[in-house]
RNA sequence: GGCGGCGUAGCUCAGUGGUAGAGCAGGGGAAUCAUAAUCCCUUGGUCGGAGGUUCAAAUCCUUCCGCCGCUACCA
């Protein structure tokens, strides 16, 4: 009987294109995805976009179009990045669904059912010309007396808009206690502590309708409301396993495994969630996980700077798995980190093309030239050989422990081990002196390290998917390439192709 | 202002009481199967500063300096 993995990245907003950040969380989510179903696990990995709001809706009206057809546009966008990146979601959810308002709408009224809605007055400085309400912070008075948003200029004025609430304060104890139960729910710890002294510090209810625009999901009941953003960007984790009906095909992937998202968005997937889905009686998720920004060459990404990476021309320069491979070693997942062309670079010749790229390409571009093109016979293996097999057999268990804390950047250096462990070995055993005077001594060699390659080509297939299939096409390994290949012999006398270099140097 | 994190080799980081580590980069040597890739050896650190606890501190405590995050509030 398989587990079920369900992981999700957000939704993300439409309101600008796809960028280095996106793909980020998309490639680390699928990586996992890939890795779960590599260890046998039914697996429901969901992306999409979120396309309703203000922000939406003004965008469309400056593009000169409707936001249906704006957010059509973007969100085809975002499907083509994912592609480019090679994401294997299972589904791609966009909130502009009819499946999706429909679960929205179903949600609202369990929480209207339950108690925990009440019709209020959202009050604030309001700017008309940003349509947007700022914090008395964010504001400021002229000479003249009136008041107006520092951020943009505009003036602003003091609005009262009836909105509906969400009881959010009735669930700082239930939250509290249940941080408390499950200490790896919010990950890593220091994002934890951060919302744990956030709830402690108090929560207030949380304004969940708006009137002042329409492109959202309709409040049951009250049209002239849409609903609050995040509570509707939320839902569609729950939309996509068909809520609310829970005894569908996807059901049993609720609660889901893991929640990926960027720093900036953990109290909304860390505190409003899973009080909404309490007030609505549903289990809550296992976990949620942050994961740290990019810099590009040192600096941020931002729209004044205008510096947004667009991953697809990096994809066609460098190769795609290339690239997946660099964001998922280079930085310790949860940190940020820095993209530059120069560790870019590095990590490419270093890690790929002098590490398993080199080991591959020596190893079967020996077999081929002098063991007659096929997986060579085992023969008797010597201390040297079985050492490092167990190695390689070592591998998958650490593995599994650094993916279940999402550590990527550990099980790429645990597999890196297992490379230089490679090298070495055929350093010290040298199959090319054994060519003139041992030949069953070589082929047992060969043999060990067809084995090595096997257990690091199954492995790395969830990073970089491409390029390991070509490894294991390589290798002879017809379909059967998940984990549990590794406790099968490896055939002998397979006939295997002429290999061609797996990654190419670049430039420096 | 409050809470929290970080500061260890040129770079990125691991190491939470018992002789300072890894990868990359640098230097020397070996090998020649391989995309001149690989292997071995090696240079390099007063573990941010000061003080304290301890037989013993990168690790615990105090304080200072620097960087960062979350959060509150005020003129």
């Amino acid at each position: 009987m398989s587990k079920t993995f369900y992981i999700t990245t957000p939704i993300y907003y439409v309101n600008g294109a796809p960028h280095l950040g996106h793909a980020y969380t998309s490639t680390a989510a699928d990586v996992l995805a890939r890795w779960h179903r590599l260890a046998g696990d039914e697996v429901f990995f969901l992306t999409g976009t979120d396309e309703h709001g203000q922000k939406v809706e003004a965008a469309a009206r400056n593009a000169g179009i409707a936001p249906q057809e704006f957010t059509d546009r973007v969100s085809a966008d975002f499907r083509d990045m994912a592609q480019a990146m090679n994401i294997s979601n299972d589904d791609f959810i966009r909130t502009t669904e009819p499946r999706h308002k429909a679960a929205c709408q179903a949600i609202w009224s369990k929480l209207q059912e339950n108690g925990f809605i009440y019709l209020g007055a959202y009050e604030g400085w309001y700017a008309v010309r940003d349509e947007a309400f700022y914090d008395e912070s964010e504001t400021a008075l002229k000479p003249d007396g009136t008041r107006y948003a520092l951020a943009s200029g505009a003036a602003v004025e003091w609005v009262v808009e009836p909105s509906y609430f969400f009881k959010l304060s009735a669930f700082q104890d239930r939250l509290l206690a249940f941080y408390e139960e499950n200490p790896g729910f919010i990950a890593p710890a220091a994002k934890r502590n951060e919302i744990l002294s956030f709830v402690r510090g108090g929560l207030n209810d949380l304004s969940i309708s708006r009137t002042s625009f329409s492109w959202g999901v309709k409040v049951p009941g009250d049209e002239k409301h849409v609903m609050y953003v995040w509570l509707d960007a939320l839902v569609n984790y729950l939309t996509a396993i068909g809520y609310p009906e829970m005894s569908g095909p996807r059901a049993k992937f609720w609660p889901a495994s893991l929640h990926l998202v960027g720093k900036e968005i953990i109290r909304f997937h860390a505190v409003y969630w899973p009080a909404f889905l309490m007030g609505a009686g549903l289990e809550l998720p296992k976990k949620v996980f942050s994961h740290g920004w990019w810099t590009v060459e040192g600096e941020k990404m931002s729209k004044s700077l205008g510096n947004f990476i667009d991953v697809r021309p990096l994809v066609q320069e460098y190769g795609l798995d290339q690239i997946r491979y660099f964001i998922l070693r280079e930085v310790p997942f949860g940190n940020d980190g820095d993209f530059s062309k120069e560790s870019l670079h590095r990590r490419i010749n270093s890690d790929l093309a002098n590490g398993i790229g080199n080991l591959s390409q020596r190893t079967l571009s020996f077999i081929g030239k002098n063991a007659g093109a096929a997986v060579p016979p085992k023969g008797s293996l010597t201390e040297a050989d079985e050492a490092l097999l167990a190695e390689a057999a070592a591998l998958p268990a650490k593995l599994h422990a650094a993916m279940d804390k999402l550590a990527f950047h550990e099980a790429l250096d645990e597999i890196w081990r297992l490379i230089r462990a490679a090298d070495g070995y055929i350093d010290s055993q040298a199959p090319w002196s054994l060519r003139k005077t041992d030949l069953d001594r070589m082929n047992s060699v060969l043999y060990t390290l067809c084995v090595v390659l096997r257990t690091l080509g199954v492995v790395l297939q969830p990073f970089m998917p491409e390029t390991m299939s070509k490894l294991l096409d390589y290798l002879g390994l017809d379909e059967a390439r998940s984990l549990a290949v590794l406790d099968v012999p490896l055939a002998e006398g397979t006939a295997l192709p002429t290999p061609t270099g797996l990654f190419p140097r670049v430039g420096v």
